[in-house]
RNA sequence: GCCCCCGUGGCUCAACGGAUAGAGCAAGUGAAUUCUAAUCACUAGAUUGGGGGUUCGAAUCCCUCCGGGGGCGCCA
């Protein structure tokens, strides 16, 4: 890579001039006119004393070009600004670059990697919320697998605990319908009973009811076994289809009643007992409890007075499992913001007992997202689903198509559908809150999935219509300004997808697709290819664009169609 | 009370401590003999919530104030 390269001498040099060894960074410079890459090593330079003392910014960045054999490969290096150094590469070089497009290099250092997404509890109805668990968590999926990562696909799942308590308790109440439901009727049976169950348990009585079929859900209490095989299968049912919309595959699925035993019991072997004192969990008025204050963060229970542990203990057993089944390198849990405080504290708890998972776990914290209209509350029915949401969206896109040349295919519909609102979740860095509007937040036009598409169509559509194929070897073809910005711009998707990886930050990888579609347009619009002098240099260009678009676009969990 | 996050054009959002703060939407003006107009060009719109500080350089780091959101022992 060229990137490698220009550090490589730069480090050389950097050492034969008797400087400090420090981490050199090259990075992109926003206008075309300073270069390909840029460092500011020199500033950093100046800071600390060399051999021949403080030394200011220029006369070291003076020396470090005198040192520096200008490569074949740059066409030109320059100090610029305050201090830094510019490198401008070669057209012959850029378009050497573009061979092989499309397929990313694998790292160096390929880790394992287990990536937890999803988790949406039972009895709810999944809606745009949920939404951005599930996008980002497959895109960042894919992102780490297409770099030669080893990537494990998990959910979890609450399938017994309070909430499940109190939908038996109200489906008992409701009592089952007679007649056969569907699934998505099954559902909403289910989000009912929960709702009559969760609504009763402010009542003092029906509380203490409640929370005995918790316990008995706990201790596996056999006359409860019929009732609540159903309600789980039920509510289970109800995600299949939409995994299946989404795109995502699932290497396994965990469940909170499948590890709680063995977090209640690691807990348990991690505690003070009268004559020990100072391990991990200590009582607290009957509870157990996790003393996060040593740590700086906060208390919370692990084990509650009735004995049955809570989301805190069963993620312990979960860890655990968890970590035998995958022996990860690094785990990330696409939660919530509102789940951050919890994290800090469940994950000390964890490398305090599995010393051997310190440093490997991460919480990707994404913001809540929120309506124009307010915050998403079922309670007022202030919610869009995702239903909701995909239907209007398909309606969207037919209505578009109808007005091109294109006749209205399904395929297409779907994944222009589903495009437009990977890509409005996608397009923005995870953490901030989102505010969503059902009519304008999933753009099909601008900055957008369809917008990426659409170029990705446009250039099939271009290819299609040559019989030659694609030639190759350009390199003494001259380039212009907008040919030349697609050849800088295709040089850096190798780097914004490690990027993307090692800061949890797809959206990176999002606008520099579009960033790249733009400059494709733009070139689209103002150049003929086919019968243009330049023709098959033009083609190549397109299809290395092309391919770099699919795959950009494959990373992001979106489907490029050959037209639309 | 303690802790965390957020505040950037009218709206929704970008921006490894870097060079002139970028897009999209909305507004206005244009582009069709031509490979897909879900496109493109141009115009207008910002003291990055306020005030200090650190730095060669701050939207970004530190302090403080204001505004919004979230979290803090028996829910998940």
């Amino acid at each position: 890579m060229l990137k490698q390269k220009i550090l490589e001498d730069l480090k050389k040099v950097v050492k034969e001039l008797g400087h400090k060894t420090i981490d050199i960074v090259l990075s992109i410079p926003k206008n075309p006119s300073f270069g390909d890459y840029t460092t500011n090593l020199v500033l950093q330079l100046a800071k600390v004393k060399s051999t021949k003392g403080k030394q200011i910014p220029t006369e070291i960045a003076n020396e470090i070009l005198q040192k520096f054999e200008k490569p074949d490969y740059l066409e030109k290096v320059e100090i610029a600004g305050r201090g830094f150094i510019n490198f401008y590469i070669k057209n012959k070089e850029l378009i050497k670059n573009t061979d092989g497009l499309g397929i990313l290099q694998k790292s160096d250092n390929p880790q394992k990697v287990f990536i937890e997404y999803g988790h949406v509890n039972p009895l709810k109805e999944i809606h745009i919320g949920h939404l951005r668990t599930f996008i980002l968590g497959e895109s960042l999926s894919r992102i780490y697998d297409s770099l030669g990562h080893e990537v494990f696909r998990a959910n979890y799942q609450g399938d017994i605990g309070l909430h499940i308590a109190k939908a038996i308790w109200g489906i008992r109440k409701l009592g089952l319908p007679s007649k056969q439901l569907n699934l998505e009727e099954k559902a909403k049976f289910l989000g009912q009973a929960y709702a009559e169950g969760n609504k009763s348990y402010e009542d003092p009585h029906i509380k203490k009811e409640i929370d005995q079929i918790n316990t008995a859900l706990y201790q596996k209490d056999p006359a409860l076994k019929e009732i609540y095989t159903l309600a789980r299968e039920w509510s289970l049912q109800y995600f299949e289809p939409i995994y299946e919309l989404l795109g995502i595959k699932y290497d396994r699925c965990f469940f909170e009643s499948e590890v709680f035993e063995r977090g209640k019991e690691i807990i348990l072997e991690n505690m003070d007992s009268p004559r020990e004192a100072g391990k991990i969990f200590e009582e607290n008025a009957g509870a157990v409890i996790f003393p996060g204050e040593k740590y700086g963060l906060h208390t919370r229970v692990f084990i509650t007075t009735a004995g049955n542990p809570t989301y805190e203990g069963k993620d312990m057993g979960l860890a655990e499992l968890e970590y035998d089944t995958f022996n990860y390198d690094k785990s990330i849990h696409v939660v919530a913001s509102e789940q951050e405080g919890y994290f800090q504290v469940i994950f000390k708890a964890m490398e305090l007992i599995f010393p051997y998972l310190k440093g490997k776990k991460y919480h990707l914290s994404y913001g809540v997202v929120d309506l124009k209209e307010g915050k998403m509350s079922s309670r007022t029915g202030n919610v869009i689903t995702v239903d909701d949401l995909y239907h209007v969206v398909s309606e969207k896109v037919r209505e578009i198509m109808k007005q091109t040349k294109v006749h209205i295919d399904q395929e297409v519909v779907r994944m222009v559908a589903l495009g437009a609102i990977k890509f409005s979740y996608l397009k923005f860095s995870p953490r901030p809150n989102m505010v969503f509007d059902l009519e304008e937040s999933v753009s099909l036009e601008g900055d957008s999935g369809p917008y990426i598409q659409y170029t990705y169509a446009r250039i099939q559509s271009v290819l299609r219509k040559t019989q030659k194929g694609v030639k190759n070897g350009f390199e003494s073809i001259e380039v212009d300004t907008v040919e030349r910005a697609i050849l800088r711009s295709l040089l850096y998707f190798q780097e914004t997808v490690e990027q993307a990886a090692a800061t949890l930050h797809p959206n990176l990888l999002a606008s520099y697709l579009v960033e790249l579609a733009r400059l494709y347009n733009l070139f689209y619009q103002g150049s003929r290819i086919i019968g243009s002098q330049k023709q098959d240099f033009r083609l190549k260009l397109s299809e290395e664009v092309g391919k770099v678009l699919e795959k950009g676009l494959y990373l992001l969990g979106i489907e490029a169609p050959e037209r639309m």
